[in-house]
RNA sequence: CGCGGGAUAGAGCAGUCUGGAAGCUCGUCGGGCUCAUAACCCGGAGGUCGUAGGUUCAAAUCCUUCUCCCGCAA
C-alpha cells in the first residue's frame, strides 16, 4: 500500500522503519515543525524527519496539519491510508478521510485505558500489571476510535518508562503491519471501544518529578520509575537539584531510621525518609554533575547525614 | 549569541578567591592480623591538574583560545 505517515519522537520512528523495511511504500512523513532545541538553542530534528530524510523519504512540516492546504499537499501523494503515531497534532475530517482506507493509528495502551498524551509513562507510574499496543481506525475523538488489533505486554519489575518504550516500539512495527494486511485483505474487525472503561491521562510535565516524600515508598518508586527517561524524578538539597534515577524500597536488614524527606547517608548506602519505608537510592546526579551510582556519589559529595531534602 | 555548573590517579571529590613541593575517600597491588571477612593494621604503584597560548623567579591556581560533559529554560 501507498502509506503517508504522520510522527514525531523515537517511538513513531521506530514504527516508520519497520514500515519501510517493509512492502508498503511510504510516500511522505509528516513531522513536527522544527523547533530550537537542547542547550544552546540548536536546532534539532525530529526522529522521524531524520529517518525519513535518510530514506530519500518526502518529509512535510505542516504547521496545521489540517488545515485545508495541507490536506491538497497530502491527497497529491495519493495515500491509501495514513499511519499515525505520536504525531502531536489532533487531525480533523479532512484529514481522516483523505485516504481510501481513512488514518489508522499505533498507540501504546490498551485502550480504552490510557487515552492521551503520555499512556507509557502513566502505566509504569500506575504500576499497572500489562500494557501493550493498540491499532485503532481514528476519528475525530482522542484515541476514540475503533480497535483493529491489540497486543500486550507484561512490565517488568524494574520497567522504566524508557525500556517500556524500547519494548513497545519493537512491538509496535510488527501489529502494524498485520494490521495493514488485515485491511488490505478485507479482512479486517472493527471493535468499539467500550468507553465505560475509558481512562485518559495528561502530557507529563516537568514538575510532576519533585518527588514527595509524604507518599508512599512503593509510589515514589514507581514514579521515578515512570518519569525515566524524562522529566525525570527529583529533589532539592542545599538548594541544588537532586536527580533521582534508580531507588529501591529499603530492604529489612539494610533499614536506617530516616524522618520523612530526611536524607541518611550510611555505608551502605544513600537513603530517604518517606511515609513508610525509607528508599535507597541507587543512582542519582546532582545539578551540572554526572548521573552516578550511590556508592561513588557518597565517596565525593557534601551532602551531611541527616540533612533534609527540600 | 537563551541562563548556569563542570573537566585534578581507575571512580567520586578537595585544593583555585589570597600563585610557592599533588591531597582526601574508595578501588587496585604487596605484606600483616584473623577460624574467617567486603573488617582491621602496614606499605607500594598510579596524575604532563581537559587543549593551546600568555603573565611570572614560580601557575591546578591569574589572563586569553579551543574541545568535551552536565543542569535549567524552550
Amino acid at each position: 500500500m501507498r502509506i503517508a505517515f504522520m510522527g514525531t519522537p523515537d517511538i513513531a520512528a521506530g514504527v516508520l522503519k519497520s514500515l519501510i523495511d517493509s512492502d508498503h511504500t511510504v510516500v511522505c512523513a509528516v513531522t513536527q515543525p522544527d523547533k530550537p532545541n537542547g542547550r544552546g538553542n540548536e536546532i534539532i530534528f525530529s526522529p522521524v524527519k531524520k529517518l525519513a530524510t535518510e530514506n530519500g523519504i518526502d518529509v512535510l512540516q505542516p504547521i496545521k496539519a489540517s488545515a485545508e492546504e495541507f490536506v491538497e499537499t497530502l491527497k497529491g501523494y495519493n495515500p491509501d491510508i495514513v499511519v499515525v503515531v505520536a504525531f502531536g497534532q489532533i487531525l480533523k475530517k479532512n484529514v481522516l478521510e483523505l485516504a481510501k482506507y481513512g488514518c489508522v493509528n499505533v498507540h501504546a495502551s490498551l485502550l480504552p485505558k490510557y487515552r492521551g498524551a503520555s499512556p507509557i509513562q502513566w502505566a509504569v507510574i500506575n504500576g499497572e500489571k500489562e500494557t501493550g499496543i493498540t491499532i485503532m481506525k481514528m476519528d475525530p475523538g482522542i484515541d476514540t476510535g475503533d480497535i483493529i488489533l491489540q497486543e500486550k505486554l507484561i512490565l517488568a519489575h524494574d520497567e522504566t518508562a524508557g525500556s517500556l518504550f524500547d519494548r513497545l516500539t519493537v512491538m509496535a512495527g510488527p501489529v502494524l503491519l498485520k494490521a495493514l494486511s488485515e485491511i488490505e485483505n478485507g479482512t479486517a474487525t472493527y471493535t468499539p471501544q467500550d468507553n465505560e472503561g475509558a481512562t485518559y491521562v495528561s502530557m507529563l510535565k516537568k514538575s510532576m518529578g519533585k518527588l514527595n516524600f509524604n507518599n508512599s515508598c512503593i509510589e515514589l518508586e514507581r514514579l521515578i520509575r515512570g518519569l525515566i527517561p524524562w522529566p525525570g524524578a527529583y529533589t532539592y538539597v542545599n538548594g541544588k537539584m537532586l536527580k533521582i534515577w534508580k531507588a529501591v524500597p529499603a530492604s529489612e536488614d539494610e533499614r536506617v531510621k530516616a524522618a520523612t524527606g530526611q536524607i541518611r547517608i550510611a555505608e551502605n548506602g544513600f537513603f530517604i525518609g518517606t511515609a513508610d519505608i525509607p528508599l535507597q537510592i541507587l543512582e542519582l546526579q546532582l545539578e551540572g554533575k554526572k548521573r552516578m551510582p550511590a556508592s561513588d556519589f557518597i565517596r565525593g559529595t557534601a551532602i551531611a547525614d541527616g540533612c533534609f531534602t527540600e
